[in-house]
DNA sequence: CTTTTTTATATGAAAATGAATACAACTACT
DNA sequence: AGTAGTTGTATTCATTTTCATATAAAAAAG
């Protein structure tokens, strides 16, 4: 496993690139998994980013999951339809909705938790413990970095 | 400029989502600078990706653009009616189509290339040489990785 | 050679997305 | 308090994207 590789042309060069395509790579396979059981890759990011929390705003869900605010407001009425999730008002701000992950919600997010669990293990599996502890903080330094 | 920060929870210390999340955040405010200009970034990635080859079949563009092929296929319609790129039957291979930037979308990608140098040189600007090398290294041997 | 299978692209109908906007509730001033 | 500006969510509608499929060419099999 080397880490040194050289680029050829400018997208090899290009973080911007790079990411994307990398970040691409990583999720299709596992996209696919998650399609081929019949969800939507849209219903595990919300369900995995509600997984380790109480309850988070449409806001606050949504600087997430990373969608466009129409969308998210979309799916999750939808989930709700579907019993996957929660929403009631927040008592707080009255505008805000908080959204909960429901018990069912909960069922089927451990299970898709474990598997994205056993499928990173495996993308990972020909790095050390370093240089995987080493990739993941780099990433997370970059989101700090450009959140300010 | 510290490398080392710790995961919090799981969507923290998931490669796909730091990988997804960090992409977001790199092209974001380089796709709104390019769409105040009036451009997509759809146009933009497959400029940028085409700038550097000679020409490229649908299927190889769609590797590096990572669309659906039937959205490359319109796209690729409606950038020829604009004189972005030309489009013709590869001659090895009457199925394929050819497809390489016209002079008018040179011009324009030289611009915007200049422009994405620029962005990424102000997103890495707190990182060293070192750092920003290590990073886009071990990305593009993620990428080299997980295409076999 | 046929026939079958695979590969490359295009297209049409249906679904998803997003820009613009509406509306209600909150905040900050005066 | 009253007004002006801001923020959080929903909704509309035009556009974009995608699934499924068609078509044509190449490759593989027989």
């Amino acid at each position: 496993m080397t880490l040194m590789i050289k680029p050829i042309d400018f997208i090899d060069d290009y973080l911007a690139y790079l990411l994307a395509r990398s970040s691409h790579l990583v999720s299709e396979q596992f996209h696919r998994q998650i399609q081929a059981q019949g969800w939507s890759t849209n219903y595990w990011r919300i369900l995995a980013s509600l997984s380790d929390v109480e309850a988070l705003t449409l806001t606050q869900l949504n600087q997430r999951v990373l969608f466009k605010q129409p969308t998210l407001s979309k799916l999750v009425v939808k989930m709700e339809a579907e019993q996957l999730l929660v929403r009631h008002k927040d008592d707080a701000d009255k505008r805000s909705v908080k959204i909960a992950i429901s018990a069912t919600g909960r069922t089927l997010v451990a299970d898709l938790l474990a598997q994205a669990k056993a499928h990173e293990a495996k993308v990972l599996e020909d790095y050390s413990e370093e240089q995987q502890q080493l990739l993941k903080s780099m990433l997370r330094g970059l989101v700090v970095h450009l959140q300010e």
